[in-house]
DNA sequence: TAGATTGTTAATCGATTAACAATC
DNA sequence: TAGATTGTTAATCGATTAACAATC
């Protein structure tokens, strides 16, 4: 979902209004059918012998991605990784706002980091409340992802972004998104070992 | 495939010597023919009405994924990003090894970071030949992804963790990983704004 | 109007599951 | 031997593709 919106946005660029099923296909590898099945599933945009509207269309994909909207993001752990993604460049521009860091580590709580000062994670749920927290990005070792994960759980934050090599449990009401660096190089070893070649987009 | 292996382990640390398929397929949250099926893929290993042997099973995954031998790693872009992967810890015990570290920025050569020097890009090469370099982490700006990823083809290398976010262009014989954390925290935003819930695994 | 392209229904294809003979 | 579980073939299910009437 997110590729289509790069693409439209790719389009967008090159100064286009209109693009077509068939065109955004053929740019993501997939059949036009697919593609209309898929944008037919968010409403009526498309326009029979004239194709998509490349605004109308990035407007609503940006709606159901979610991204129309701010996340304010807690990042939790800030060890070298917490550290690298609090100045990730990335981030910025598309509505993922991390505005509180949180760590355990005495050492650690009071210490600044791209102009946000680290919390002791006691006071995750007040701080959840005022500053209406949405997400969290669980940098933390293995161990301690379990008990943080409740914790954040429990503050009536609804999403996760796990760093840390474990999977977790949570209700169902929250939703997980786990990034296993490992896992990925495995991944990418597999591949390298098997292959004639191929390319995968894993995020 | 990873997630058959972690399972595994797990078992292993519960002193199992079998496992069937029933019960792997249910951690996974697969079927059991499914099980079955994929393992049969890799040869004989299970015995009817035993199970599949632990020890076994885990070696044969492991030679499938590649784990089973050393994959010389080279970091290339020292960024927050780059220097926090260095020192991940997560890395190390599964035979990806960080064995040299490359920069384009001037400033940044000669630097060490978790006991390795910066090397100039230009030095990729002779790198490469020296150290047998097989996988390359490619930590650096969208804008020079694409001619970075050229230089590492052009040495050899066939496998490319990708964290920059950019889909890159690469020979057939090539494999590549991405990893883009915006496109992770949009697919989080989705999840949580269209949820009722529900867990994935990403990675 | 004629050409093009959508939304959607029908046809095809592949992947998942069920079933069962073979075997420990 | 009886119970259990594999490997694999057949049946089911879902997802992808093709086709086409509706429409700009």
């Amino acid at each position: 979902v997110s590729l289509y919106l790069r693409q439209l946005e790719a389009a967008q660029r090159q100064g286009l209004t209109t693009i077509t099923s068939r065109r955004l296909g053929s740019a993501l590898g997939i059949n036009d059918a697919q593609v209309r099945k898929d944008l037919a599933h968010l409403g009526q945009f498309g326009q029979p012998g004239i194709g998509y509207r490349v605004d109308d269309l990035t407007t609503a994909l940006r709606r159901t991605l979610g991204i129309d909207r701010d996340w304010p993001t807690a990042l939790i752990g800030l060890g070298n990784l917490g550290r690298a993604l609090v100045k990730y460049r990335g981030f910025r521009g598309r509505n993922f706002h991390i505005v509180s860091l949180f760590d355990n580590d005495a050492r650690k709580v009071g210490q600044t980091h791209g102009g946000l000062v680290v919390q002791p994670l006691e006071t995750l749920g007040d701080v959840a409340r005022e500053q209406g927290l949405t997400l969290a990005i669980l940098c933390i070792p293995a161990e301690a992802a379990q008990r943080v994960a409740d914790q954040v759980v429990a503050c009536g934050i609804t999403g996760i972004l796990n760093f840390a090599p474990v999977p977790l449990t949570v209700p169902p009401r929250v939703s997980v998104v786990a990034v296993d660096l490992s896992v990925q190089l495995e991944h990418l070893a597999y591949k390298v070992q098997n292959a004639k070649g191929g390319i995968s987009y894993a995020g």
